[in-house]
DNA sequence: GACTCTCTGTACCGATCGGTACAATATCCC
DNA sequence: GGGATATTGTACCGATCGGTACAGAGAGTC
């Protein structure tokens, strides 16, 4: 029997992984099926609503993670250097600095984006937030804010994605390092 | 009788579409048919090598509209400014002001990279080895030009990605015309 | 040990997948 | 018009798709 907390954690990570490496559409119950070592009935057990609530719980875990790791410190920060620092740090280390796509990204750009419009689309919204309330905190106006926050978030997806084209990581590396000036860089 | 050359590139330029709508592996050929006008007995005549001929000559496609219109005239420019005001302009055409997703990077983003790795490369450095020599030639460092025209296409696939995900086009404008002032900056 | 209730492996479902075979139909050249 | 060739629609292939049914294994409780 399954402890319930721990061991769902561990199948929506194994999920995760499938989903990013396929896509929605290419994740087939046979691919997760392997990559879960579950089999249909546990799965369906598990998941009754099938891949589409497999999709839709890994979606809100990864929201989950970016709430607790990277939004609510950014919300919480009074340091803007050192919390543009600790959010690029977070973003370096969740992305396996450019080795891991980002699924939300993967999951936008496909035609599932219409069945999870909402964690998507809440994902970058809460994102581009809470980073903006900090920038603005520390003296930027709130268009300018904005903006630099659309810009951060951007950058980090352009950089997977270039990333992964070009089968090299050290252009997200770099990416981050230059997003950390821009983003420090005072109100122009 | 199709009327080769003409008819050849409008059924591209179809399957193109579908394939930026649903992916290389959601790109079925029920929607394919339904797509292009063609049943399977033409679609086969034409693509002997089914669905990943497609795909390649698809890709080989955008890399030839790019390659005359992008990274041409970027090559052979003599007026920086001009000429990166012509490759935003293009690109804003291209990617309908951000209505319309890179095909290159949703197939690199995808398990499909690894079957397209040459084409979806070669998309990328072509571009960043034509904007790079443009920007040296403007006085540049090596190493500064190439880091600038890397970060000019992140920024163009980047924008994309959070400009589908965010259902905002304006996100896509904002970031060419940041692009633009950023390109045109003086050597840091 | 018997009774629950949770969980899981397996067989199976209809639909659709990418691809093939081929006869029928156009279109061409002469 | 006839013969060659190019093109197409349709039927069909085995494999796999996402999902369901269900019997039985496993664990918890008394």
């Amino acid at each position: 029997m399954l402890k319930k907390g721990v061991e769902r954690r561990e199948v929506l990570r194994a999920l995760g992984e499938v989903f990013r490496a396929h896509g929605y559409e290419g994740a087939s119950l046979t691919l997760i099926t392997e990559a879960t070592g579950l089999g249909k009935g546990s799965l369906y057990h598990l998941f009754p609503g099938g891949k589409e609530q497999m999709a839709a719980e890994v979606l809100a875990d990864i929201g989950g993670w970016f709430e607790l790791n990277i939004y609510a410190p950014l919300r919480e920060a009074d340091d803007a250097a050192r919390a543009i620092a600790a959010m690029i740090a977070g973003v370096d280390q969740y992305f396996h600095s450019g080795d891991r796509i980002c699924l939300v990204g993967l999951v936008a750009l496909g035609s599932a984006r219409d069945t999870f419009t909402e964690a998507v689309d809440g994902y970058f919204a809460r994102w581009q937030a809470a980073l903006a309330q900090l920038l603005r905190r520390s003296g930027l106006s709130k268009s300018q804010a904005q903006r630099r926050a659309e810009d951060a978030l951007l950058t980090i997806q352009g950089a997977l994605v270039l990333a992964r084209a070009r089968n090299d990581a050290g252009i997200f590396r770099r990416a981050l390092s230059d997003l950390t000036a821009r983003l420090l860089a005072p109100a122009d």
